[in-house]
RNA sequence: GGGGCUGUAGUGUAGUCGGUUAACACGCGGGCCUUUCAAGCCCGAGAUCGCGGGUUCGAAUCCCGUCAGCCCCA
């Protein structure tokens, strides 16, 4: 008797491209599936396709899936090694007779598809060969004619209660006498994803809509293998903002793409999740956890999802904000050493002061890349004054420069930038006897020590940057506006 | 050309064994907060539930038809 516990599932994708995000989204839900059930995932790699299949395409894969930690509990299994395999089952289906030879030429089947057409009839294989006598069959093959393996399709309908759309079927007629095997003797899709899926003992097939048509083929050649028939959950495909399957053109297409870009794994794993799946009530954020346990099978809809990088966005942004800054420490860190802005030795050195500021910066970004701009100007160096805040708050350079004066003062008669409050009242009260808006002083020393109009409170920022850096800063922003206001007289 | 899948606001979803003003989120507009921007909180605009008909006191929910989009095969 199956339980759930005997769930076995198996992410099958073709390395002749990247992971793209249809294909992450199948694999997490297959994941996910596996691991509510406590049932085992198995990776397969559908690799007949010579040509096409580059072992890049293969690291890129598996990248992704690591990425993503999507990680399975057997294989990768090769299709490519899987080759005798496939061809015992074909000959297992030719001694049973559930398939024969056929040794129409491409000709014939062209005449066939050509008169079919003219009949305005759908073309469906005739079947001519089918009751080919042993003898007839012998002497074309001592003749040497080549022939491709057929399966010889039953009458009626093929049906199946698909987890994620229902009772399914597909009138027999339909589908005609497919090949198994073609006549250079390599098996053909339908035939090597039914084998490999019976030997592995797969209990669902949870893959994309795409596969519906194959189903009926692959449900009738298990039957004919005497091989028990796993259960189907298609899920709908993702499509771009126009409607039709994602591409190039809608902007990213591998995973590993928008690893680069910043984005979070559980931001991507919860989102891809939410595409196509609910938990059934509000719940939107959530950690990785939560959604195996919440998932299930039969809350995916049959509606395909259009991928929104807004609500992607979004929901990076809300997992940034929810992880601890030593978290994203630990996947920022690598950003800052290649963004040239501290060495690896820098950031071990003062780690506990860059995973603090890691918590600083990361409610304002959405994601990694943000989060390194933001948390640039807290680092020694010099600063770049963004054209639009120079002209919000330093437009007149002589009223920027006497603010400036005050916030030097500040910066002098603070002696430690320890107690946020106490330098807030006092930069107010120094403010004040000057006769400058607290306010204006504010914003002016967030520019000078960052370079731009947004950034953390200016007292943690301040705080957070060292007494050093901020009297640095203040003091060349000041010979700043001296040159440029030297410069427009 | 044939077969199949889908159709709730711009987008992602909830609601579908029929029952008061169709819910949540993203995005959008506004407000509060504030030293900026986010975040957070509050308010708002936005859906005749693809369309038509039927059943019913009552349908997004059931039945029939129709259209559209997409997928696969050829």
């Amino acid at each position: 008797m199956a339980t759930e516990n005997d769930v076995r599932v198996r992410f099958a994708p073709s390395p002749t491209g990247f992971l793209h995000v249809g294909g992450a989204r199948t694999a997490l839900f297959n994941w996910l599936w596996a691991r509510h059930t406590g049932g085992t995932l198995v990776l397969r790699i559908e690799d007949t396709d010579v040509e096409r299949s580059t072992g890049e395409m293969i690291a890129d894969i598996l990248d992704g899936l690591e990425w993503l930690g999507l990680e399975w509990d057997e294989g990768p299994i090769h299709q490519s090694d899987r080759r005798s395999a496939h061809r015992e089952a074909v000959e297992a289906l030719v001694e049973s007779g559930d398939a024969y030879p056929c040794f129409c030429t491409v000709e014939d089947l062209e005449a066939e598809r050509k008169a079919a057409i003219a009949r305005k009839e759908s073309y469906v294989y005739s079947g001519r060969c089918r009751d080919l006598s042993p003898g007839e069959v012998a002497e074309r093959k001592a003749a040497g004619a080549p022939h491709t393996i057929r399966f010889r399709v039953p009458g009626g309908e093929t049906t199946w209660e698909d987890v994620v759309h229902g009772r399914t079927a597909f009138e027999n007629d339909t589908i005609g006498d497919f090949i198994v095997l073609r006549s250079d003797g390599t098996p053909v899709y339908n035939l090597a994803v039914t084998v490999d899926d019976r030997d592995a003992g797969i209990t669902h097939v949870i893959r994309g809509d795409d596969h519906i048509p194959n189903t009926p083929k692959q449900i009738l050649l298990y039957r004919a293998l005497g091989a028990d028939v796993p259960r189907f959950a298609h899920v709908p495909l993702i499509l771009g903002s126009d409607k039709s399957k994602l591409s190039k053109r809608h902007g990213a297409v591998s995973v590993t793409e928008y690893r680069e870009e910043g984005y979070l794994s559980d931001a991507f794993v919860n989102f891809l999740a939410l595409l196509g799946w609910s938990p059934g009530d509000d719940r939107e954020v959530m950690e990785r956890e939560e959604i195996v346990e919440a998932f299930t099978l039969d809350r995916i809809t049959g509606k395909s999802a259009i991928f929104d990088v807004d609500k992607l966005e979004w929901l990076n942004g809300q997992h940034l904000s929810l992880a601890d800054g030593e978290e994203l420490a630990e996947v920022a860190k690598d950003r800052f050493v290649e963004a040239g802005i501290a060495t690896a030795d820098e950031l071990e050195d003062r780690w506990e002061w860059f995973c603090e500021l890691m918590d600083l910066v990361k409610t304002r970004a959405r994601t990694l890349e943000e989060l390194v701009a933001q948390a640039r100007p807290f680092f020694p160096g010099p600063v770049a004054y963004a054209s639009d805040a120079v002209e919000r708050f330093w437009k007149d350079r002589g009223t920027a420069l006497r603010v400036l004066e005050v916030a030097a003062a500040f910066v002098e008669e603070e002696p430690d930038f320890d107690d946020l409050e106490r330098m807030e009242e006092n930069l107010r009260a120094l403010a004040e006897e000057r006769e400058v808006s607290a306010g204006k002083v504010m914003q002016s020393i967030r520019v000078a020590t960052t370079g731009q109009r947004v950034s953390p409170g200016i007292f943690e920022t301040m705080a957070a940057m060292g007494q050093g850096i901020v009297r640095e800063r203040i003091t060349e922003a000041r010979e700043w506006l001296e040159r440029e206001s030297e410069a427009s007289v």
